[in-house]
DNA sequence: GTAGCTGCAAACTCTTTGCAACTCT
DNA sequence: AGAGTTGCAAAGAGTTTGCAGCTAC
């Protein structure tokens, strides 16, 4: 019988063959219910929130395996700290100028063309960044 | 008579009303001279082999000074440090993941969509990154 | 003369790490 | 049992800042 629930990072992290403690469980969870783009602090908070045992340490090294394991994507926006989020699907970021509300889109265009450039330039691409800082049309 | 030599980070920050220090003329003829996206350090160091008297301090003081009158352009590329180059026209980058050497690239449909996207999101475009990340192709 | 600039050193913020204790598997 | 994980506190990197002295205008 196959597993047809949907894939969560838990779920990822243990076919990694990593340990599954209290503390990584719960910073997990936090990240698959995120539906924004969490700082560290805030990721801490979230936890701490379930488990006031977690320490920032923890958040840090947890979110650092991610990274590497390619299921988060980290992002530094004009900001001097990270954000991170689900590695889904592939999108930008649009990010008001005022309020640092962080908006997502996709865009097919910008996909074949980001690709041509690369390729025009003898490169295969790895990864991209594309980020559009706005202010809402009045 | 008018001036028609080029312009230079110079002549922008007396407009901009500033004085010309020393060690200011320095930094800012390290900048225009540079043809390369320099970090604090670099910058520093070039700096300090024209005048050793330069400290850090007035380093980061000058290019956040450039950074705010938008004559220089600061970028976070995936390193945890700030790299900055001189605002001339609009273009990208991208980054050789192996060497860390900066290709400067510019798209006139890049410019187009990114427009229409800002657009279609009910936002007028204020600045945009975009970062690609790539393998030369052997 | 004075507002602005400078170097120094200390402070600050974000992030990483050594270590001893603990916990999944 | 043993490798991996944790909290704590200290260290680290990059950047900012208070202050007293100096300098361009």
């Amino acid at each position: 019988m196959e597993d047809h629930t949907p894939d969560t990072l838990e779920k990822a992290c243990t076919r990694a063959g990593l340990k599954m403690t209290g503390q990584r469980r719960t910073i997990l969870a936090v990240l698959d219910e995120a539906q924004d783009h969490p700082s560290v602090e805030t990721v801490y908070e979230r936890s701490r929130a379930h488990d006031s045992s977690i320490s920032m340490a923890t958040v840090y090294r947890t979110l650092n395996m991610l990274d590497e394991l390619g299921l988060v994507v980290r992002h530094e926006f004009k900001e001097n700290f990270a954000r991170y989020e689900l590695n889904m699907q592939h999108h930008h970021h649009l990010i008001d100028v005022d309020s640092g509300k962080v908006i997502e889109f996709q865009n097919i265009e910008i996909e074949q063309i980001k690709q041509k450039i690369a390729e025009e330039l003898g490169y295969d691409l790895i990864e991209c960044r594309l980020e559009l800082y706005g202010r809402k049309r009045t």
